[in-house]
DNA sequence: CGCTATACTTAACATCGTTAACCAAGTGAG
DNA sequence: CTCACTTGGTTAACGATGTTAAGTATAGCG
């Protein structure tokens, strides 16, 4: 009687070929430059087929990007450890002797290597618009998203407490802290022909500039 | 004998004519979702014609951008004033009693705004993928990009000399603060979706933590 | 008047995302 | 065992895209 099981394990191979196939072309390609028949083609299957396990392409476009965001979470979780307690009302950063300026550092260059590490993976995160992010049908609350900035927020919000950081609401100064790590990586992804001075430099420059503007 | 001049400025016109168009519906759909047809259709002439005016869409997009840079240009133009040698080998601003924080933090508030009031424009600018960039062919030197972006440099290079900017090569300062206006400037564009703190005090908070890095 | 260059259009091509209709194979019931 | 139904896949098609090739009307000049 295991038959059902089986069925369900090939359907649950083939959509992680799907998933294997979208990426790999993606990646490579970006989300415009490559079709549904590409996709498919490069699976051996029939264009359609994928409509049997996406809605469309956004969808799938959709699942590849929460695990993107894994992967970013994950990153950033070898440098600020959480610890997130039940009832998901407050979090706490595990050692309250940790040190936000090293984090916040440390964090920033771990943002910005990883988008320009997957710079199709972030362009699909962050510089792709999405329409479907304005329908109140979209919830940020609860996505992969979300738990990354939680970490951005975290150590603001130690820093701030410290009294290590400027004195201003740790929201704010998260979400300033988040655009400015992603204004040098999607400039330095999109902008190819711009004379930029040194990589390293600049990326150095900036986390200095960040660091130097939220420290007080 | 004017006829031949006639034809020249009825060309002309209808050269316009396609611009004002294209400028319309790029800036209400975006790029992506605005065909040669319907650029063609509000113009009542059919599609082919705006091949025998411009390459093709990319062209008719970057027409586009030159503009909107100029717009940008100008814009920036009020905030600094900028002395350009004939020899294009120096410049200087003018008043070398000038205040380069203050120029700094009007500037960058300067660019934010002009990015949320033509949201469209800045993407086309600075969000879409030009895949020709890495060609050759095209030449960021001469472009209206770039004389915007040497305002920027001129108000860095000022704050370097002048000792009031942290001292550091000032084309790496400069560009790590336009990437910092950008970082707010996209962000507000493209993740609406994003619960964002009031918008005015982050756009504040960017602008502080921008000054706050790079002065001394 | 007739020729030619100019300005524009229609038709077509290849490709896109997506849907509808179809088909073959496997499953379960009588 | 057989018949009906479900499952998983296909082919064909629709409307739309950017772009090119070929055709047409018109206006100006000899």
């Amino acid at each position: 009687m295991g038959t059902k099981e089986r069925r369900e394990r090939e359907k649950e191979n083939l959509r992680q070929e799907i998933l294997d196939a979208a990426r790999q072309l993606f990646l490579k390609n970006g989300y415009e430059n490559v079709s549904m028949r590409q996709i498919a083609a490069k699976i051996e299957y029939s264009a359609t087929t994928i409509y049997l396990y996406f809605k469309n392409k956004s969808e799938l476009f959709h699942s590849l990007c929460e695990e993107a965001f894994t992967k970013l979470e994950k990153e950033l979780e070898g440098i600020v450890k959480i610890d997130d307690d039940p009832t998901h009302r407050t979090k706490h950063v595990m050692g309250a002797s940790a040190d936000p300026v090293g984090c916040l550092r440390k964090g920033a260059e771990a943002y910005i290597r990883f988008g320009l590490h997957y710079p199709n993976h972030y362009r699909l995160l962050f510089l792709t618009p999405h329409p479907e992010d304005k329908d109140p049908e979209f919830q940020y609350q609860g996505s992969e998203g979300e738990k990354s900035f939680r970490y951005l927020l975290e150590i603001v919000s130690m820093g701030v407490e410290q009294g290590k950081f400027r004195k201003a609401d740790p929201m704010m100064l998260a979400q300033a802290c988040w655009s400015i790590m992603h204004g040098i990586t999607s400039l330095l992804i999109t902008q190819m022909g711009f004379p930029w001075v040194k990589r390293e430099a600049l990326i150095e420059g900036v986390i200095e500039t960040l660091v130097q503007g939220v420290a007080r």
